[in-house]
DNA sequence: GTGGTCTAGACCACT
DNA sequence: GTGGTCTAGACCACA
């Protein structure tokens, strides 16, 4: 849980898919507030902005919702949500991507099953 | 087989890896020269330099070979190196990259098998 | 008659709003008491400030009237005096910019003519 | 055509309605590049970060589009889905505010009518 | 040349 | 305290 700052990924992407995941594991529950821009900006040594920029993301993808004054708190149903809206994406952009990529390389399923189950063991 | 102007992916990486693709399915063939950046730039309508760019890289991949006054060229032994570098980038990071999104969405192997089976089977 | 937290629009011109309307249908009668800060306060679920900086305003714009150690009450006339000034700020200020974005999205008077006319009938 | 600089509406927006407005007259033609970020900001005299925000709304509205390293262009078929979308908000949630807002007042539709006439002729 | 990202610091309205 | 907006200036990748 911490920035990569030689990332080719933007800083504000890193700290969107942060959020993302600790709602998908509950670390952030549903309607309770999420850490205020200028705490993480603190926390992190970031611009305020940057994650300003990270959260109004989340509010356009429905996932936060501002309460004026108040600051940002995670919308009831947003993990519903967001199970469904990732999986979704995942299965019909990622997925097949990964099956060209294999077919191409001329890699044999087994293969890579085999490969995945070890993965899986290990953790 | 054409150019995603509003991709992510920068366009010289889009044409490196038409390149790659074309030496794995052999329709570019070892020893047999490759379209000259001139004639890429028009047919595309690419800048020139951004083809030169992405040419440049595959040489320095040591897929392809400038001979001078004549263009550029695929390089015998191409399709094996891709094969080797390829298989060995692919299981090294993409690979794990995959298994843990797949385990970060919660999905079973068996799932992934299933359909990665029947996109097989389309083909 | 709800707060609309994710509003663009202040609560406490929410709250003024709704105190305008009330005064203006008569569920709010001149000379009578308006509830009192600590009420809505707590009725909403607002912060007291925000109440009472809703409250200033009218008082300001004369359409409240504080009574020492017995609360805020409805001045005398205001009903009237809202009458005249909302509708000519109405008339001055929302009508024209209305008519200038009927305009600029090339819809006919006739078209509006007929849909407001649907509308107060179905009230 | 010009910003107004005191006014609560952010600049951005205000570029951004701008652009929007250019479209739908015809004077940014679809398929045509609009002018560049840093054009747009050195011409009014405002950061670049603030034009660039405005210009990055618009291409989440599918109205511009975005060619790597040439700049920002009308996307083909934005004057239509502007037509389309701009009147169907003002219909679904402009027009009734308006029409409770006159029931409000207790204006007729008559005298609304009468002015919106009289406003549309002096043009 | 283009847009993308980030910083450091400022002022504002709202609660 | 909260987020929203803006500035001035920097560096990056891409075409």
């Amino acid at each position: 849980m911490a920035i990569e700052w030689n990332d080719k990924q933007p800083i504000y992407l890193q700290l969107r898919e942060m959020v993302v995941e600790r709602v998908l594991d509950g670390s952030f529950a549903e309607g309770a507030p999420v850490p205020s821009v200028r705490q993480v900006s603190s926390d992190y040594q970031i611009n305020h902005l940057t994650v300003a920029k990270a959260y109004q993301e989340l509010v356009d993808m429905g996932l936060l919702e501002k309460r004026r004054g108040l600051g940002m708190f995670v919308v009831p149903g947003a993990r519903e949500l967001l199970n469904r809206t990732e999986k979704k994406k995942f299965i019909e952009t990622e997925l097949p991507a990964f099956a060209q990529r294999v077919q191409a390389l001329g890699i044999g399923l087994d293969e890579i099953a085999r490969r995945l189950r070890e993965m899986g063991e290990k953790h």
